[in-house]
DNA sequence: AAACCGGGGAC
DNA sequence: GTCCCAGGTTT
């Protein structure tokens, strides 16, 4: 594994020779500039915000011109963009500068987190970018670069982990030619930071990671493992609910005993089998139309998947000797009916109910 | 269809 | 402080 203190040479020398350096916002130190960009950069790819940028720039040239905008306006500039929040926090963030901190940027990361729209990496970000502030970004991409290098085990997205990156990306920084200054030069945080963006943007992309080509692949852990794809360990899948539901089958030959559903919900509007909790409720209720206990069978039990739970339906079968009523199950929006199982075909049934129908009745039809 | 994303807001 | 969401894009 790399030993830390060769990490920032090793990406300021890559940053150099193989780094962006045409972007739009790479060519000034202007902290309004650099915070509109990265505002801009939240959640959106480079080519995308390149034409905004300029419009913007265009109409605000300064802070002040931004906060003396209607909203209506900053909302056409921003319009097309998407994440209008954002658009909010940026104007809000405009007057907050002209109000609190006198017109400037404040030059350090933490009063720049207090303003609306940035947080903690962004504000490293425009510290570092415009004030050339020791300050260690943590966005996305960086996430990817250090789990992969490092071989970093977790979701970055839990507190643990998240925590135990920001303090490496913190001691990753570089560190000031010896005995000369206490800090880095302004020029070496610009090109530091930009070359963790460039890294993660051009290189160490999500899908197909360009390691050949990477300045860290004779250290690093995910290439030289080969679980590029496994790292950044993902998002534990989050366990579906599993409701369970007994749905009757009351039948007086030829009719079954079907419930129509109620407009909104889980099969909204389609008929369906009566449904109860358990198998006491079921007895209760096929007493109400003629069930005869001594028939009662269970069938098998099967799991239905919907994109949000699973749903387990134990179908029960019971005999009724005629047709017959009892009070209404549910709703009068909600009534039964006996259908003839020769009409089935005429009416719309969830996928699990006609596949409980068709086996009982297929074969007979 | 599912993973991913920085910040805000709820708790 | 911590957890979770809104509103999007990418794979």
């Amino acid at each position: 594994m790399i030993a830390h203190e060769d990490f920032a040479p090793r990406l300021l020398a890559w940053q150099r020779a193989h780094g962006r350096h045409d972007l739009p916002w790479q060519r000034t130190r202007d902290p309004y500039r650099i915070w509109l960009s990265e505002v801009m950069l939240q959640q959106t790819q480079v080519a995308t915000v390149i034409p905004y940028y300029a419009r913007f720039l265009a109409r605000c040239p300064d802070v002040a011109a931004l906060a003396a905008l209607p909203d209506d306006d900053v909302m056409t500039l921003w319009s097309g963009l998407g994440y209008y929040s954002r658009a909010r926090n940026l104007h809000r963030c405009a007057q907050q500068v002209m109000t609190r901190f006198g017109g400037r940027f404040p030059e350090n990361a933490v009063d720049l987190a207090s303003l609306p729209g940035i947080g903690r990496s962004t504000a490293a970000a425009i510290a570092a970018f415009a004030f050339g502030r020791h300050e260690a970004i943590l966005d996305g991409n960086v996430k990817r670069v250090l789990a992969r290098v490092f071989g970093i085990e977790g979701f970055p997205g839990e507190k643990r982990i998240e925590t135990a990156m920001w303090t490496l990306a913190e001691s990753l920084l570089p560190m000031p030619p010896r005995g000369v200054s206490a800090t880095p030069s302004d020029d070496d945080m610009s090109r530091y930071t930009q070359g963790l963006m460039d890294l993660g943007a051009t290189l160490c992309t999500r899908a197909n990671p360009d390691c050949p080509r990477c300045p860290f692949a004779a250290d690093c852990v995910a290439n030289l493992t080969h679980r590029q794809r496994e790292l950044p360990t993902r998002r534990a899948p989050k366990v579906t609910p599993t409701r369970r539901t007994v749905m009757l089958i009351l039948e007086a030959e030829p009719f079954v005993l079907l419930h129509r559903r109620p407009p909104t919900g889980v099969w909204g509007g389609l008929w369906s089998l009566p449904e109860v909790e358990d198998e006491a409720q079921a007895r209760d209720v096929a007493r109400e139309f003629g069930g005869q206990p001594e028939s009662f069978s269970r069938l098998t039990p099967f799991v239905h998947a919907f994109t949000h739970f699973r749903l387990e339906i134990a179908p029960v079968r019971i005999a009724c000797g005629e047709p017959q009523g009892g009070r209404l199950l549910g709703t009068p929006d909600a009534p039964v009916a006996w259908v003839d199982r020769r009409d089935l075909d005429r009416y719309g049934l969830p996928a699990p109910v006609r596949r409980i129908l068709d086996a009982l009745h297929g074969s007979l039809i």
